[in-house]
RNA sequence: GGCGGUGUAGCUCAGGUGGUUAGAGCAUGCGGCUCAUAUCCGCAGUGUCCGGGGUUCGAGUCCCUGCACCGCCA
């Protein structure tokens, strides 16, 4: 078992099979499918592999919820994903499933080679147990009052009100999310994965591998460096997944079998086609490629090599990692309807259209990609059809109306030379992942082939001299054969109907050199795509700014005192016209309470009520902090209970705003005025102050 | 709070190792062409290169500092 040629495996991320696909899942998709398309045309080996993730927690729950089993949840989404994908063109060489016999066979046996090596150990833990569902629940399945703050309904790991962080065991009135019912503890022994073990071989694979991209390095050699906790990857039942070699009601964690997917499906095509999964996974010139998102970095950078190193397979050759695609420049959130699904596009616009338009924002970065339907738009038409199909059109239509569909020949090699130079840096930037950069250099092809065009004017020319207007017809023709080879991996179906147009199949990147025969006739042309007329997408919820869901008011401070527990606090009553309350405050060491009593401050009324050392809260004061100093936001003129104005932005309905949430806004102080976003704060029109002049930000 | 990233035209972004007058596309305005159902071509602008200091003959670029936004961690 041993091959001379280089041959790669590569990966996308492995969805989950327990939703819908959405546009921000594609993102992954499309990128590597790209890159896999561009390699293929250039002739390496490379095969595309990819899976459903099948196994977990929630997949078990959420198909317990349903009334149905989980292996009959997986396979709807099964058939459901791939046909999304399928729609968009993205052409995997083998989709399987993690709940399929060869994962299972190789989670056997990484499992096996772990125990072997010495690199599992078993440990007791205690979890929080539901009596009445028989199970344990993860953190994120038991809710309760949080034990710093009281907050209500906060999740078993860490309160968003407080921002505290501790056990299950802590929450006070606790309850299991399904049921309802307080949980238990219960003890159970658990299978541990040292990964320390290979803290130093993982700094060593991180600093000599030098295609990771350098900010993901670095990050990840902090985590090292704060030293590697053993990783628990072990879930009692009940569990949706593989049980451990040996053991009953134990099953291996989801992260531990998923990444292994990827070997499975690579093992899945290798036997359908008579290959040995070996020469991708153990050869020395076996190469893998993962293409991951962000936020799964923990679990490929460090879990999975030292899997792979504990195993004894080859480690990645590179991770390619790229940002969250975020909507309008919000974050998608399923709850607020904030999201596209994959099926939701294809209902109004051609999936070519979405291929290229993330070409466009695709570089080899981390950085977050915004997806604007009116940008989309644009880029579409003024790109894709104005610039390509359009040049694709005239020349085509052209020779096809005056000779015949020949293609002609043509002696003038000028143009070429610029055309020649963009080649080289567009096959340069595909290599690199740079998607936006092989964009822009085909644009610029694309120019100077409109450009030559418009400036030889062939429709004047064939008047009087025919054999003159069809060479320069003939270098647009030339010009358009690449622009279609370039194009390809980015729009393969727009441009497989531009081939047949062209009438010359399955073009690859040697055919940029060759000069077609001049005898040689095209197809028919007709439009490759049609223009995007209105927005797309305007029905997708905008999220409000986050300011609308802070009320601000003025309140009137009526009484104040000193807080008995402590040395930094007040207690003031405040008027907010029609009701009085009480808030508390750090403010002693800047304001006694005389001077306070009578003024008019700025207060947040819909925060949620809190217990500050025995005294409740109900409310926050505004001011401005900076160094030593502080100084209360005032205003003279309003009266108690006014709203504040921030430039037609106000509160508005009922919601009651975390502290956490109202962290996230910045209101800044520049002493005379106070703004957000660069907006002035304002009462019936006066503007409101700090009473002391301090510059800085609120808190 | 600690670490890291980002900040350039209305928008999206380019701008190795410092070096003329800071660029491109989109959007805007004007002009031209008619092969292209989609048009295309040409011309014209517009900048506190986030603020402040420093190094230098010279800083968008290097150093310090402040601010803002975004991550990761606690």
């Amino acid at each position: 078992m041993s091959s001379k040629k280089v041959k790669t495996v590569i990966t996308s991320a492995l969805p989950y099979a327990n939703g819908p696909i959405h546009i921000g899942h594609l993102v992954e998709y499309i990128q590597t499918d790209i890159y896999v398309r561009f390699l293929k045309m250039a002739g390496e080996d490379v095969i595309y592999c990819c899976a459903d993730d099948t196994h977990g927690t929630p997949i078990e729950i959420n198909a317990f919820q349903k009334g149905i089993s989980p292996n009959e949840l997986i396979e709807y989404y099964y058939k459901e994903h791939t046909k999304d994908f399928k729609d968009f063109d993205i052409e995997f060489d083998s989709y399987y499933s993690t709940n399929s016999p060869e994962n299972k066979e190789f989670s056997d046996l990484f499992f096996s080679r772990f125990v072997k090596n010495g690199d599992i150990e078993k440990k007791e833990v205690e979890l929080t147990y539901c009596k009445h569902c028989k199970r344990f629940l993860p953190d994120r399945f038991v809710k309760g009052e949080c034990p710093k703050c009281g907050a209500k309904d906060q999740y078993g790991d860490h309160c968003e009100v407080c921002n505290a962080t501790y056990s299950p065991i802590e929450l006070i009135n606790s309850y299991c999310i399904i049921c309802k019912n307080p949980p238990t503890r219960k003890k159970s022994v658990h299978y541990f994965f040292k990964l320390s073990n290979y803290a130093e071989k993982l700094k060593k694979w991180l600093i000599e591998n030098k295609r990771l991209q350098k900010e993901i390095k670095n990050y990840v050699l902090n985590w090292i460096e704060e030293g590697l906790k053993d990783w628990d990857i072990t879930r009692d039942a009940p569990y949706f997944g593989f049980n451990i070699l040996g053991e009953k009601n134990k099953y291996y964690y989801v992260w531990l079998d998923a990444p292994i997917g990827y070997i499975a499906s690579t093992k899945h095509y290798c036997d359908q086609h008579n290959l040995d999964y070996r020469l991708y996974w153990e050869d020395k010139n076996g190469r893998i490629i993962h293409f991951i998102g962000k936020d799964i970095i923990y679990f490929h950078f460090l879990f999975w090599p030292a899997q792979l190193m504990a195993a004894g397979f080859n480690l990645p050759y590179n991770i390619v990692v790229h940002g969250f695609l975020t909507l309008k420049k919000e974050k998608m959130s399923k709850s607020r309807g904030h999201l596209i699904s994959a099926r939701e596009y294809l209902d109004k616009l051609d999936p070519n259209y979405l291929r290229f338009y993330y070409a466009c924002n695709l570089s080899h970065s981390m950085s977050d990609i915004n997806f604007d339907p009116e940008q989309l738009k644009n880029r579409v038409n003024s790109q894709l059809i104005g610039n390509f199909a359009n040049f694709a059109n005239r020349t085509l239509t052209f020779l096809k109306k005056n000779f015949d569909g020949k293609v002609g020949d043509f002696n003038d090699e000028e143009p070429l030379k610029k055309i020649k130079i963009n080649v080289e840096k567009i096959l340069a930037a595909y290599r690199d992942i740079d998607f936006r950069q092989v964009i822009n250099l085909i644009m610029e092809i694309g120019d100077i082939g409109n450009n030559y065009m418009q400036s030889m004017e062939p429709w004047r020319v064939i008047k009087e001299d025919k054999k003159k207007a069809h060479e320069i017809v003939a270098l647009c023709f030339h010009i358009l054969k690449q622009l279609c080879i370039l194009m390809k991996p980015i729009v393969p179906s727009l441009c497989k109907k531009l081939e047949k147009q062209l009438n010359l199949e399955n073009l690859t990147l040697k055919d940029l050199e060759i000069k077609t025969d001049k005898t040689h006739e095209i197809g028919s042309p007709s439009p490759l795509v049609q223009m995007i007329t209105e927005i797309p997408f305007l029905d997708v919820k905008e999220k409000p700014d986050p300011i609308e869901l802070v009320e601000l008011k003025v309140a009137k401070v009526e009484k104040a005192f000193e807080h008995p527990n402590s040395d930094k606090l007040m207690v003031l009553s405040v008027s907010l016209g029609k009701e009085i309350r009480q808030i508390v405050a750090g403010i002693r060491n800047y304001y006694s309470p005389k001077e306070l009593i009578g003024k008019n401050i700025i207060i947040i009324a819909n925060l949620k009520p809190a217990i500050i050392r025995g005294y409740k809260s109900n409310g926050m004061l505004l001011a401005a902090v900076a160094k030593d100093k502080m100084g209360l936001l005032t205003i003279f003129k309003a009266s108690p209970g006014d709203p504040v104005e921030i430039n037609g932005l106000t509160y508005k309905g009922s919601y009651e705003l975390s502290i956490n949430e109202f962290k996230k806004i910045s209101i800044v102080s520049e002493g005379e005025k106070i703004l957000y976003k660069g907006k002035i704060l304002k009462v019936k029109g006066e503007t409101v102050k700090a009473d002391r002049n301090v510059k800085g930000k609120l808190s």
